[in-house]
DNA sequence: TTGTATGCGTTATCAT
DNA sequence: ATGATAACGCATACAA
């Protein structure tokens, strides 16, 4: 290391590592003009207190961590956006940990963030399906933890999501008024809550509807887009579908690729709606019908929360924040 | 904190400190009975090697930053993905910094990373007419630094780019090829290195193409949406404009909504070409033209150069990588 | 106002 | 194969 360490600058000025020490932390008295002595000569050495070993002594990081499945996501990208504006106002630092929606790696994400390397943790979750247990070991520690949009129901913690019941429940019913009859409801991950509530609001709207359910129109998807270009091509091949319900963004995209490939007229033949926080919807062809999230807003609130919790480490913060998503009507429902 | 430290855990196995930290580097040699017993407890008591200690003893973070100007982008999204995907295959830690395209930002993360929160930096970079010389410092400090897509051409260090002048040129070549006289340049950082290699790739077509070259059709926008849209609007009404050659995605997005208003013909009337990274280019209406770069292995390519520097500390690594970007051509410039 | 000494939790060196 | 100890760099309690 080319570093140069408190000691020496310490040695340099003729003084002692704590008053070198103290010119760094607004902390105890110092006389102003060695203060200012100090930190010029350190501003010219180039020399900051070594992180680690401060945060040794203070036995905290100023680190938050955030866990996603993806970043390439424009869900997700913005939210990290909204916590990145809190966060640097804080000081604090951002780790980013993808888990692709895979399970093993959350868990190995999670596991290895007991060592103090983060002083909290905001998390999208990707494996309901499972036993959350691990997550609890987090509250010893005394780390605290947001969960935003993806959350188990079963941790008991701060979550910031969205009413997707409710908006569901709405967009189905918006094909419904626009006349679609066999109204289909793409998911990828029936087990997670989230795609839980928002089939929830799908067959309720259909049952409020009067319109019968049909297990077949709930199309199962996965985050391979090649794999679900087969699956919805078969679909709109052996099924009559006027409508299309995707609870996730990408589901809405292979549904327009199919659709142009098979020739298939939106909003004429199928209407589309979807849950989606592409900025550019109106410039599709046809413009998309969108179930918008607050996704900034999301990152803003999450962020909040966990700097709430951080604040005051006694309290047991258990916030529940719920925002509304916004269906904003677009020729793809026309 | 609630946590438990290796004394604590070596108290209660009746053992000393150091046979208990042997069980957790693959290190010396250690009875195998006791090291699976240590391991055992050590689970059971949810006991980790405190980070800040070990990095304090070992002068290292296993964390790399990344230094990008947005993250709610299409390009980094996907670059930041493939840094990801390398880091995590090392064991290393990402730290994100976002400067919204702010040089002092910049500056601030920069002089903020010489304490050792981070190993190594990849970045691309915001403010190119301003002084760097503060770069210089990391390498003081030997941190390896890799900069991708947007680089500081008087700082020496392993650089990731693309193509930008031949793909700009042939950009403009593609748009000449289809009919346009009038073509537009559209630039947010005329002075950062990547909006000038982009230009001049343009302005060399032009007069390869025979073309006059009219300088207030180099327009110049900003990040901020809202007058792009201002200042597109008002080049479309005040001159004759029959191709659009975008420097950047957002630009094409603002084209976009811009003719839209005006009732504008793409590509009619004007034909458009974008740099973007957009998956979704054949859905826009038309499907937009693109030169398209492979933003997700510029990443994997900054990450693997910036390992190699960090394996190979004393090695001057001055790699410059420049990898093709590809023009897929679609219905906008039709 | 400044200096001295101790400890933060680990790991490596040396001894046993 | 295991234990004692010093050192990583810093920040505080206490002494001066």
């Amino acid at each position: 290391m080319g570093s140069i360490n408190i000691k020496e600058l310490a040695l340099k000025l003729n003084l002692s590592k704590s008053t070198v020490s103290r010119a760094f932390r607004g902390h105890s008295d110092i006389n102003l003009e060695t203060k200012e002595r100090i930190l010029k000569v350190a501003k010219e050495l180039n020399y900051q207190p070594n992180h680690h070993a401060s945060n040794l002594r203070a036995q905290k990081s100023k680190n938050i961590a955030i866990i996603v499945p993806q970043i390439a996501n424009n869900f997700f990208s913005q939210a990290i956006d909204g916590i990145e504006t809190v966060a640097r106002e804080k000081g604090y630092h951002l780790l980013i940990y993808l888990t692709a929606d895979n399970f093993e790696s959350e868990v190995a994400y999670v596991n290895d963030l007991y060592n103090g390397r983060a002083d909290g943790i905001i998390m999208s979750v990707s494996g309901e399906a499972n036993d959350h247990s691990y997550m609890n070991k987090l509250q010893e520690k005394h780390i605290p933890l947001v969960f935003f949009d993806r959350v188990y129901d079963d941790i008991h913690t701060a979550k910031v999501t969205t009413n997707d019941y409710g908006s569901s429940f709405e967009a189905t019913m918006h094909l419904v008024e626009a006349g679609c009859k066999n109204i289909a409801f793409l998911v990828t991950n029936k087990q997670l809550s989230i795609g839980k509530m928002r089939m929830q609001g799908y067959l309720d709207a259909l049952k409020h509807a009067g319109l019968p359910f049909k297990d077949e129109l709930i199309i199962d998807c996965s985050n391979d887009d090649h794999r679900n270009l087969t699956v919805l091509t078969n679909a709109f091949q052996t099924m009559t579908i006027d409508g299309i319900f995707a609870s996730v963004e990408r589901l809405a995209f292979a549904t327009y690729y199919v659709c142009y490939d098979l020739g298939i007229s939106i909003p004429n033949q199928v209407k589309v709606i979807s849950f989606s926080s592409l900025e550019i919807a109106p410039l599709l062809n046809p413009s998309l019908t969108t179930i918008t999230q607050p996704a900034y807003e999301m990152g803003l609130q999450a962020a909040t929360l966990l700097f709430k919790m951080l604040e005051h480490a006694d309290d047991q913060v258990n916030d529940q924040v719920v925002l509304s998503s916004r269906i904003i009507s677009r020729n793809s429902t026309l």
